[in-house]
DNA sequence: GCATTAATTGGTC
DNA sequence: GACCAATTAATGC
């Protein structure tokens, strides 16, 4: 990883939270203590269990954060892109990072330590208010979310981990923006590879989705969702 | 082209 | 529905 520049007057992010309150005047010394990293592709940069340094703000590109549990499984927690907060469970009582955060593609990451934002956040009770508004939100998906996952098939699991990488990141003549491996996929569906593989062709069969090598797409996507029982969607994060 | 990795399929518990 | 083994496809060198 190297360091680099940005600019947060320039940044396009407009779903920053610092980007959000960057004509705050008392932010102006705190963002020259911001480092600016190149990460590549597959790059890890957060690592579980080693000491919190801060924060990361998703300046471009894609992160799969996720939890590696004891026999070796790895649950991925959230997928973010541009303008998201990585690594915010590390900030606050914790000494160290329970997630760990791969880059999926080439990314630019800004990073504030914890004591630095701490002193912003004292200093500006807009961005404090901000915060704390996001780590309620963070933690209602993430309840629902627990919740709706038990009760669900393997088949709405999947079908729901494909709509979320869909609508989240998009698509280009009708193939998803994002490529995950049939195991990422199952990691974020919160399954077995195969299981994946299975129900990606088992849908392909039923006319929802399309698929051209590696790429994947959902053919309609009313149809997709509603296939999907109402009360088990999954609220992205 | 060969070798390593990913995707797929079928079977067992 | 997870885990395992065998086969096939894809990809890097």
């Amino acid at each position: 990883m190297k360091e680099l520049k940005t600019d947060c007057k320039t940044c396009t992010n407009l779903g920053c939270l610092i980007k959000k309150h960057v004509d705050s005047p008392q932010i102006e010394k705190y963002l020259e203590r911001k480092h600016s990293i190149f990460c590549r592709s597959s790059q890890q940069f957060i690592l579980e269990g080693s000491p919190v340094y801060g924060l990361y703000f998703i300046y471009e590109g894609v992160v799969k954060v996720m939890k590696t549990s004891s026999n070796s499984k790895e649950q991925i927690i959230r997928l973010s892109s541009n303008g998201e907060i990585v690594g915010h469970r590390g900030f606050g009582t914790d000494y160290v990072y329970n997630v760990s955060a791969v880059a999926l593609q080439d990314a630019v990451l800004c990073n504030f330590t914890s004591s630095d934002l701490k002193e912003m956040l004292h200093e500006i009770p807009e961005l404090m208010y901000d915060f704390m508004v996001f780590y309620a939100d963070q933690l209602q998906r993430s309840e629902t979310n627990a919740k709706r996952f038990g009760q669900m098939t393997v088949r709405e699991k999947v079908m729901n981990a494909l709509l979320l990488i869909w609508t989240k990141f998009g698509n280009t003549e009708g193939y998803m923006n994002l490529q995950l491996s049939r195991k990422e996929i199952a990691d974020f569906a919160g399954t077995t590879e195969e299981q994946v593989i299975k129900n990606i062709s088992a849908l392909k069969k039923e006319n929802l989705l399309r698929a051209q090598g590696k790429k994947l797409g959902i053919i309609d996507e009313t149809a997709f969702s509603s296939a999907i029982s109402q009360d088990n969607r999954i609220l992205p994060s």
